[in-house]
RNA sequence: GUCCUUGUAGUUCAAUGGAUAGAACACCAGCCUUCUAAGCUGGUUAUGCAGGUUCGAUUCCUGCCGAGGACACCA
């Protein structure tokens, strides 16, 4: 919706002031309560080149779109006409949907449900996601699990908007990882980890080298562990892609051979560097040890090349904040072997766990650290999977194992779900006294009649912009978000507004397609979420 | 020291340079003979400090203060 009315705007603007402005600089809010469904700025933006003052331009906006018509050709969806455009204070333009466009919304919702928000904007597209990816020596902690519902839902994002993602776990089941983790099953004195596992896989795991135990140790904590774990929490990886089998296939020296024909790389004592520093690392980084051994970062550019090879437009690596530092000479890497914003790095911040009121220091070796399995056994999946997913990336998460479970009770899902619950019940209660209509039977509504009804439909109309909006900033935060305003939104109407009403046949319709339209939004977007939707509560 | 992220109600978090800075929890006051009160309605409380950019800054820039993280031939 927002796309066709930036068109709309845009021409707008050409014809007032024979300006050529670009569409996508045009902003379309969403108006605080009483101000209108849509909003726009750009009055105040080029109020100067236009040679007038805001409010001028913004009057002289108004008269150009209002009475203008798109209809559903135009648009490509539902037809735009504006029942009153207003020039408010510093320069904005307020619109108002024409009333009747209103029902249409639900019944398009109802007519293509589950697929309402679909769109075509990466269609042939393949993405790859690089996520969790935790090294394969224990459970997996909940630092690690941060990007585990991210990744998980931005795909479910990427599907939505056509493109086609691919979820990878890397695993990194070779190296030093594998040498700590063999000699911590060899109870040596290198071990560092400890803990039932360990005690568990000594036990299976024959003696030998330690990198040979490691590598078998990390097979068996791969399967038994980490998958397990990943099956719980909801995430379904397409592939778990082996650090060790890339090593061997020889792609490492071929990759690094290009490089070096084309200059990146250099020997320093009895190393090999890749001059990272041409793209603006702080220095140039080891690809190959003086022992012969590729380090992380030289199999990392194998990796890296590999996922590019195989086919994909995009490549996202998902990483805790602790990386952060590899971030340049990754693409630095990438850039070197010719492939330019191919690559978006998200990177999450640590999570803060509290126990007893005290910080718990998130140590494998000490074994102090929560694991994933714990936190949902705690709170459950789809609690957990909500709160990770209602921070942006970027947020210093605290959390507080004393409140998790009184926290899961109070959790904003339930919320959510609970609105999904109770749409249920009102059909369960309709089927049982036989009442069902037709899919139009909705257009007879009339939203002056009450301001819920209204604000429920406009809430609706957010959905698809939001998700394609989400497919190109990855803010997926946004998501549990506007389920909370949505839900908000239905609890409220449920509250004044009866939908069951045997004495009133006509309004019981519009109001059961209304409510069905709710349903399957939340729904979807709960299911992006990877979050249940339940029927009764 | 350098680099990344960050500082918003009592607490946990929102806010693509915009309008009266939003939720939730907590707290106070109301609302169930009617589709689930895990709900609704109302109320109290916030942009670390100092400058700058502009019609407008929580957002951008600079400095200071505080928090987390990274600066390996570890991954």
């Amino acid at each position: 919706m927002k796309s066709q009315i930036q068109k709309l705007i845009r021409e707008a603007i050409q014809s007032a002031f024979g300006i050529d402005f670009d569409a996508d600089k045009i902003k379309i809010d969403y108006p605080p309560e009483g101000m209108g469904d849509f909003a726009t700025n750009v009055a105040l933006i080029l109020a100067k080149e236009a040679g007038k003052s805001p409010m001028e331009a913004a009057e002289a906006l108004k008269r150009e779109i209002f009475g203008h018509r798109m209809s559903k050709k135009d648009t490509g969806c539902l037809p735009i006409e504006f029942e009153k455009i207003e020039a408010a204070k510093p320069g904005f333009l307020n619109f108002w949907l024409v009333e009747s466009l209103l029902p249409y919304i639900v019944v398009k919702i109802n007519t293509e449900k589950e697929k309402f928000g679909n769109s075509e904007i990466g269609a042939g597209k393949k993405i790859h996601l690089d996520f969790v990816s935790a090294n394969p020596t224990g459970p997996i902690h909940v630092g690690n699990a941060r990007g585990g519902p991210l990744g998980d839902t931005l795909a479910n994002v990427f599907e939505k908007c056509g493109y086609e993602p691919f979820r990878e776990y890397y695993v990194n089941d070779t190296g030093n990882q594998a040498d700590i983790l063999g000699h911590s099953i060899l109870g040596d004195a290198e071990a560092q980890y400890s803990g039932e596992y360990i005690e568990e896989l000594r036990k299976r795991v024959e003696k030998g080298e330690p990198r040979k135990v490691g590598e078998k140790g990390a097979e068996i904590v791969l399967e038994e562990i980490i998958k397990p774990s990943m099956e719980k929490f909801g995430i379904k990886f397409d592939n778990y892609f082996s650090e060790r089998e890339l090593q061997k296939s020889g792609k490492v020296d071929k990759i690094l051979e290009v490089l070096n024909k084309k200059g990146y790389l250099h020997e320093k004592e009895g190393a090999t560097w890749f001059k990272s520093t041409e793209f603006g690392d702080d220095k140039d980084r080891v690809v190959v040890k003086s022992n012969g051994e590729k380090t992380y970062f030289g199999t990392d550019i194998a990796y890296h090349n590999e996922k590019l090879k195989r086919g994909f437009d995009k490549l996202i690596d998902i990483w805790g904040a602790d990386h952060h530092g590899e971030v340049k000479r990754t693409h630095g890497a990438l850039k070197a072997l010719g492939h330019e914003n191919k690559l978006d790095v998200i990177l999450t911040q640590f999570v803060r766990i509290l126990k007893n009121g005290e910080e718990m220091k998130m140590s494998k070796r000490a074994g102090t650290y929560v694991s994933v399995d714990d936190l949902i056994d705690e709170v459950g999946k789809d609690a957990t999977r909500f709160f990770f997913l209602m921070h942006s990336a970027d947020t210093h998460m605290n959390f507080d194992m004393d409140l998790a479970k009184e926290r899961s009770e109070k959790n904003p899902v339930y919320y959510v779900q609970y609105a999904h619950a109770r749409i249920c019940s009102i059909f369960e209660k309709a089927e049982d006294a036989n009442l069902t209509f037709n899919v139009r039977s909705v257009l007879t509504l009339n939203v002056r009649n009450h301001a819920k009804e209204r604000a429920l439909i406009l809430e609706l109309l957010k959905f698809p912009d939001l998700v394609s909006e989400i497919s190109q900033n990855y803010a997926v935060h946004y998501l549990p978000q506007y389920t909370i305003g949505l839900a908000d939104k239905f609890h409220s109407f449920y509250d004044e507004c009866r939908v069951i009403d045997e004495n009133n046949l006509e309004l019981t319709a519009q109001r059961l397609e209304l409510v069905k339209a709710v349903r399957i939004v939340l729904k979807e977007v709960l299911r992006l979420m990877g979050i249940s939707a339940p029927d009764r509560m």
